[in-house]
DNA sequence: GTTGACCGCGCACAAATGCTCTGGTATTCT
DNA sequence: AGAATACCAGAGCATTTGTGCGCGGTCAAC
């Protein structure tokens, strides 16, 4: 269904959006046409037409400017707002987040609101509730939410959530990998790390954001 | 300058607000004179030029459906959404926020959009971006950005932006009022208690929520 | 070549829509 | 009472704007 667009297509695609930004209402037929320099609303119409069968737009026939976005358009540019599903607690061994699962379940899962420049460009970006006291050390309390980018490996010194096998929980640590051993590596000095086989831990999500509040 | 509104034009103004909430665009004046069961297109007109002068909406001459809500009602209902002001920072000695400021005064600071939930019902919520690394004694790290309702007082064990005299810096701490002294506390027990006497120290805020992205 | 799908252009029509003009009815002020 | 003001109703005009139609390119398949 959603063929790759054409350049032309792109650029009206994008001019709605910067268009909405600005003037918090759709643009007409005729803005796009000048504002992406086509000589003729009939190509507009026309484009419009392949855009809304391709699902990236919807339109009101017979309504002027009847034109709103939808999909990822919709939130990035008209709320300025994008909805990231909470996954459970961290703290309690529960189920964690499938990253290919359709974005649709999401309907079942808590949600909360948040402002795009947490999430930076990060796909799949979900979030989990702090339970507990025990990673104090890593600079997160109880009842925080963390902002998770799934990912099955990580970086040296990147904060993640881990599985851990021999303790059946996950735990928000720094992850350094040495030899075939993982080290999670607490935020407090008096804290010790935590060192493992590999094989013994599973990295859920890296952490780009936390949330408290009091 | 902004008298109260008649009923007709309390009534417009949520039409509007419904509409924009269902179609994401903007309602035009018949849809208006529809909606709120009026009789004439101009009496409309004529009630959006006042709700225009009363500095409730904006609108784009000789365009159809030329209107933005502004002030309380779009970030409310349009994008749900609250605008806070970035302060300045907590490591610098700059000079804070002064809650009696009229809000249109927010214009000359940077400022991050957020979602209610982080600032609960509380008024005049700020946020002030933390330099330096040296409040990570209070689960604070270089970068977070801190949200604050202005106070002047404080309860013991609550988190506080506090003034010191004697250090002509503001610092983030637990407060406990101890007679005629005051005892800020670090998160960490590894860190020793700041005790001044309650003159020399001035509350600025309390902390409401911090926010990290990494 | 010829065909047909795809895309663009120009034009024109009709509906949608903002705006104005005229006049009316209360309510308040002098 | 008369004037002023605020608000509403109806009708009509002029512009805006979505949409349809005909025509002309391009490009690949046959």
């Amino acid at each position: 269904m959603k063929a790759k667009l054409s350049e032309r297509q792109e650029r009206i695609l994008a001019f709605i959006q910067q268009f909405m930004d600005e003037n918090h209402y759709p643009p007409t037929v005729r803005d796009i046409q000048y504002g992406c320099e086509v000589s003729s609303t009939s190509v507009v119409d026309y484009n419009l037409h392949k855009l809304q069968a391709m699902g990236y737009l919807r339109r009101q026939p017979e309504v002027s400017r009847g034109i709103q976005l939808i999909g990822a358009g919709l939130r990035d540019s008209e709320s300025n707002i994008v909805s990231i599903p909470i996954m459970g607690s961290i703290a309690a061994g529960e189920p964690l987040y499938t990253p290919d699962a359709p974005s649709y379940a999401r309907d079942s899962y808590d949600t909360v609101d948040l402002p795009p420049f947490l999430t930076g460009d990060r796909q799949n970006v979900f979030a989990l509730r702090v339970k507990g006291t025990s990673m104090i050390d890593a600079l997160v309390a109880d009842g925080d939410l963390v902002l998770l980018e799934p990912a099955t490996d990580a970086s040296n010194g990147e904060m993640v959530a881990a599985w851990l096998n021999s303790r059946e929980e996950t735990t928000l640590k720094r992850f350094y990998m040495e030899g075939d051993m993982v080290r999670l590596q607490p935020e407090n000095s008096t804290m010790e790390p935590i060192i493992v086989q590999a094989k013994d831990v599973s990295v859920r999500g890296k952490v780009v954001g936390v949330i408290r509040t009091v």
